[in-house]
DNA sequence: AACTCTCGGTACGTTAGCGCACACAAAACT
DNA sequence: AGTTTTGTGTGCGCTAACGTACCGAGAGTT
């Protein structure tokens, strides 16, 4: 497939996983990678399909999805800045159990397989923190789906718009609520009421996809008390409020 | 912790995860560990706890919960012969960030962690052997918390059972109602009335916590298909069935 | 300017599951 | 034998979310 290529000269490293190494480990990584544009929308991996990049979000956004028969999709788990994409060929698996799309646009550090896979047999370093990052990621499925069991579509719209707006660094989220609604396994309808109702306690604003966070530390508090928590998970403290619009 | 130990002299492996090694790499791992007897109920980790040592279930059943602030549980993973308990020391952490708990008292060779580590290290084939179950482990979450979202109490309860059915060997289960709660994160009412549909189908008998499976195959058509799904995942062929009762 | 498409709002009946409360019988304890 | 505890059944009102369907307004197209 081809990608759209970015000039990294002048580009801090973004990605938080990569930046924890030490430079003379992480600088021959991404001189062996490429920085790619992701679109929204695009699936990286459908189901049980093999992996043949890995990436390094930068401010992309990714999502790992699970779908059952007639239903929606259902998302399990959320991939930014922090975390790293396909790491199933990181425990020795060739294809992704999930179909994985770009939910924001963004850049990624994209890595060929064969060469991450060489790259990760020869640096224990390396392997230390995508295990821990593994780890992490599991606990953040786990904690995903109880919140998807237990709390109400808004909360759940909450903390969804939350997360994405600290990854994003920016007040303006593109996406429309039969998008979120696929996210949140819920119906758009659901959606559209939730959205609602945040946008009546001026919350956020939108119009037609295009989603403002007028009020995050508002909307911490419709969130449920999953935000804060896979916020710990991640190793993320919760950004500096954004001058609102 | 006191554990009351199990003389193995005449023990087949029962663990698949461990079965699945050549014998001059399982043997000396057995011969370091030991065979204990894994009471229904026990905590193994708590969350966020220390993990001391890592469990192979033989015939004993080990769930993975989460909770969320005021609510019940909710079960997120199910591990019997054909895993292992305490991954997260494999991913180098070494807490669980979920409440392990047995679900169906049984043996399971245990091994302490330091031991655990130091094998895993030295020995390639148990590192791919166990990386490769901790990728099916986390499809399995994914796929359950589908399945909490999509599926209807009785298909999950009925799901529940075979997959416990399945791996105990038997058609006896003991469990309560309020237990089984726990488990689908729903109310013990919940669980009441679609048992009790169940049992009007002819599908189980049970009183006071001891359920027992007439018929494996009509429980097959009640549950939802995460059941087949699921089994696949773990490399489990659906087993044969057992004489009814 | 007319057309089409996409996105969001609203409405209606339905239902799975909730919270709560009470009843009853088997088992366990004293 | 009497008391308490535990496991299951039932009932009632309530609500979040469902499926479905229709409408209107912005945005893009020709």
């Amino acid at each position: 497939m081809r990608k759209k290529l970015i000039n990294t000269e002048n580009m801090p490293i973004a990605n938080t996983l990569l930046a924890k190494l030490p430079a003379e480990i992480y600088l021959p990584i991404i001189s062996k990678g490429e920085t790619v544009a992701l679109a929204f929308g695009e699936t990286l991996y459908e189901t049980d399909a093999p992996i043949d990049y890995v990436y390094f979000p930068n401010d992309a956004l990714v999502s790992l999805l699970t779908t059952v028969d007639g239903h929606q999709a259902l998302e399990v788990a959320f991939i930014g800045h922090e975390g790293m994409v396909g790491i199933n060929l990181a425990l020795g698996e060739s294809t992704s159990p999930m179909r994985v799309i770009v939910q924001g646009a963004g850049s990624a550090l994209r890595l060929n397989a064969a060469y991450f896979c060489k790259e990760l047999e020869n640096n224990a370093l390396l392997r230390k923190h995508i295990n821990s990052y593994i780890s992490a990621l599991m606990a953040q499925i786990a904690q995903t789906a109880a919140c998807n069991r237990f709390h109400v579509i808004e909360e759940r719209l909450a903390r969804w718009l939350l997360m994405t707006h600290d990854r994003v660094c920016s007040n303006h989220i593109f996406l429309t609520h039969e998008f979120l609604a696929n996210m949140l396994g819920v119906r758009r309808v659901g959606v559209t009421k939730a959205a609602n109702s945040l946008k009546k306690q001026k919350l956020i604003k939108y119009s037609r996809g295009n989603i403002t966070v007028m009020n995050s530390e508002g909307l911490k508090h419709a969130a449920c008390s999953c935000y804060e928590k896979l916020n710990q998970m991640q190793n993320l403290n919760t950004p500096q409020t954004l001058p609102e619009t």
